[in-house]
RNA sequence: GCCGGUAUCGUCUAGAGGCCUAGGACGCCGCCCUCUCACGGCGGUAACCCGGGUUCGAAUCCCGGUACCGGUACCA
C-alpha cells in the first residue's frame, strides 16, 4: 500500500475552533498511526475574507496544541509552496489542460445576472442551477461578449445523466445524481481560481492519499471528482467526518461563547486535555478508555471507529478532561505550565526566594484540587502572601471571641514543636484538642482560617508545615489579636 | 424547494440479530473516606425518534414518516 499522505487545509478567515481542531487532530493521528505524512495547505483563495494573521495564528496555535505538520508553511516541502495564493500558476497551468482537453468552456454571465436568475428559479420552485447557457457559444458570440468587455469565468462541462458515488471511509457509498449537479466555475472572471478546483488540483499534486474534512464537504465532493477526472488523474480516499455542533445542536460559532482554541488556551485548558477531549468527538478506542495519552491515541485511532452523527462539545466535560490530565502532572512540569499565570497575577517574583516554600511541594499539594492553569494562582497565593481578607463565612463560624485562646495556645505549641514537621504538628494538635476537651477540628478550622484565609484547601498539617514554623506563629498570633480586638467583629 | 447525511440517557459514547433487565463517561443526587475542600471509592438518576415490515428473535436489517445537520455561490 501506497504511505498514507493527508493534510488539514483551513482558510485563514478565523481561529482555529475546536471543530477544526478536531479534524487536524483526526487527520494527525491517522498520519501518525500509519507512519504517514500530514501536510498543512493554507487555502487563501477567498481574498475577501483570508488575511494572513488568521493564517499565522492558526499555525502558532496549532504549534501549541502540539499538532506539528511535516510538509507546509514555515517548514516547506517536495510540493511547496503550501499558500494556494502562490500556487496559481499551477492552477492555470491545470485550466490550460482542461482548456485544451475541452473539458471546460467560459461563462460570460455575470455574477449579478446569476444571482438574478437563481432567485427568478427559486421563486418559481426550480432548483437554482446554472442554466448552461454559455455550454456552445459560437466564436463569434463569444467575440462579442469580450467585445463588450465582459471577461469569462471557467466553467466545467458535466453530463446531464448518470451518477457519480463516493466511497466514503465513515459513510460508506454515498450516490449523487448528474442531473443534480450543475457546471461549476473552475476559474473566476478575474483569474482566481475556487475551492472546488484548487482543492482537486492541489490533492493531485500534493499525492493526497486520504482526504479527512468535516461532513459540510460531503455534497461537494462529487463535483471535485469530476475535476480528478478532468484531470486525468486518480483521486484520494475520502473520510468525512461528523461535525462538532454547540449545545443547541447548531453549527458552532463565536456567538455559542468560547469556542476557539486560543480562548481555552487563555482559560488555563491543558493541550492535551484538549486534544483527548476532541478525539472522543466522534472517535472512540471502543474499550472505554477515556482519558488518554496522545501516544495511546495513536495507537488506537482508526476510521472505523470513527462515529456518523454530529456530537455537541461540552464545556463541563472539558473542564473534567482537563482536571484530569493536570492532576497527572509533575510537579516540575505544573511549574513551568503555570509560569506564564503567576507572572500575569503577580505572583511569580515572590516565588523562588528564600522566603516562601518550594513551590513544587506547593503545587503538588493543591493541583488536585484545581481544574486549570488558571486556578492556580489563587490556590497558592497564602503561600506566598499573607492573607489580607478572610473568607466572612467562615469569620462568623470560627473566629468567636472563643477561638483567641486556643489560636494563642495552638500558637505557642507550635512555637515550641520540635522538630517541625507535618506529623509533628498533627500530633501535637490532637494532644491540645485532647487537653483542652474539644475536638480537633475546633483547633484546626480557626487555625487554618488564620493561615490561609480560607475555609478550604489542603490538609492543615501539610501547608503549615510548607509554610514554615515562623510564618505559622506569625498568622496564628496575628489572627487570635485581632479577634481580641475586635477587629472581626464588624 | 431539491439533493445528501444523521438519529441510543441532558451531553460524549459502547452496541456488527439472541451476550441488553441496553454498558461506560461527564453532569446531577446520596453515601463512604475525612480537619475543610478536592481527589478517590460506592450507589442512584436518566436513553434505543415514531410507524410499519423481515425474523423464532431487532437498539442492531429493510421501507415510510418526522426531526436535525449539511449542500445547492465567480465562499471554503
Amino acid at each position: 500500500m501506497l504511505s498514507v499522505r493527508v493534510r488539514y487545509a483551513p482558510s485563514p478567515t478565523g481561529s482555529l475552533h475546536v471543530g477544526s481542531a478536531r479534524t487536524v487532530l483526526f487527520n494527525w493521528l491517522f498520519a501518525r498511526h500509519h507512519g504517514g505524512a500530514f501536510v498543512l495547505r493554507i487555502e487563501d483563495t477567498d481574498q475577501s475574507r483570508s488575511t494572513n494573521a488568521f493564517a499565522q495564528r492558526q499555525q502558532e496555535i496549532l504549534h501549541w496544541l502540539g499538532l506539528e505538520w511535516d510538509e507546509g508553511p514555515g517548514i516547506g516541502g517536495p510540493h511547496a509552496p503550501y499558500n494556494q495564493m502562490a500556487r496559481l500558476p499551477l492552477y492555470a497551468n491545470a485550466l490550460q489542460r482542461l482548456k485544451e482537453a475541452g473539458a471546460v468552456y467560459p461563462c460570460y454571465c455575470s455574477p449579478e445576472e446569476l444571482a438574478a436568475r437563481r432567485e427568478q428559479s427559486r421563486r418559481a420552485g426550480r432548483a437554482p442551477r446554472y442554466d448552461g447557457r454559455c455550454r456552445d457559444l459560437t466564436s463569434a458570440e463569444r467575440r462579442a461578449f469580450e467585445s463588450e468587455g465582459r471577461r469569462p469565468a471557467w466553467r466545467l462541462r458535466l453530463p446531464d445523466d448518470g451518477e457519480t458515488v463516493v466511497h466514503d471511509l465513515v459513510r460508506g457509498d454515498v450516490t449523487f445524481a448528474h442531473a443534480i449537479l450543475d457546471d461549476f466555475v473552475l476559474v473566476r472572471s478575474d483569474g482566481l481560481p475556487v475551492y472546488n478546483f484548487v482543492v482537486a488540483v492541489d490533492d493531485a499534486a500534493m499525492e493526497i492519499t486520504h482526504v479527512l474534512r468535516g461532513d459540510d464537504h460531503l455534497a461537494n465532493t462529487p463535483k471535485q471528482l469530476f475535476v480528478y477526472r478532468a484531470l486525468g488523474v486518480v483521486p484520494p480516499a475520502f473520510a468525512h467526518l461528523p461535525s462538532v455542533l454547540a449545545t443547541d445542536r447548531s453549527r458552532l460559532s463565536k456567538r455559542h461563547g468560547p469556542v476557539s482554541i486560543e480562548d481555552y488556551r487563555e482559560q488555563g485548558l491543558l493541550p492535551e486535555a484538549i486534544l483527548n477531549y476532541c478525539a472522543l468527538l466522534g472517535w472512540s478506542p471502543g474499550d472505554g478508555r477515556e482519558v488518554m495519552s496522545l501516544h495511546e491515541m495513536v495507537e488506537a485511532f482508526s476510521l472505523d471507529r470513527v462515529g456518523k452523527a454530529g456530537s455537541v462539545y461540552d464545556v463541563d466535560k472539558l473542564r473534567w478532561m482537563n482536571g484530569q490530565h493536570l492532576h497527572q502532572l509533575d510537579p516540575t512540569e505544573l511549574l513551568r505550565r503555570v509560569e506564564p499565570w503567576l507572572r500575569a497575577d503577580g505572583l511569580l517574583k515572590h516565588i523562588g526566594g528564600d522566603e516562601g516554600p518550594a513551590p513544587e511541594a506547593v503545587l503538588a499539594l493543591v493541583q488536585e484540587r484545581v481544574e486549570t492553569l488558571a486556578d492556580l494562582p489563587e490556590a497558592i497565593r497564602y503561600f506566598y502572601v499573607r492573607p489580607s481578607v478572610f473568607d466572612p463565612a467562615g469569620v462568623r463560624r470560627h473566629f468567636q471571641p472563643s477561638a483567641a485562646p486556643l489560636l494563642r495556645a495552638a500558637a505557642g505549641r507550635i512555637l515550641a514543636l520540635e522538630p517541625f514537621s507535618e506529623h509533628s504538628l498533627e500530633v501535637a494538635y490532637r494532644a491540645l484538642a485532647e487537653e483542652l476537651s474539644v475536638k480537633a477540628a475546633v483547633l484546626i478550622h480557626p487555625t487554618r482560617l488564620a493561615l490561609t484565609g480560607r475555609t478550604v484547601g489542603p490538609s492543615l498539617f501539610a501547608l503549615a508545615s510548607l509554610l514554615g514554623r515562623q510564618e505559622c506563629v506569625a498568622r496564628v498570633f496575628d489572627a487570635a489579636e485581632r479577634i481580641e480586638s475586635g477587629a472581626f467583629s464588624m
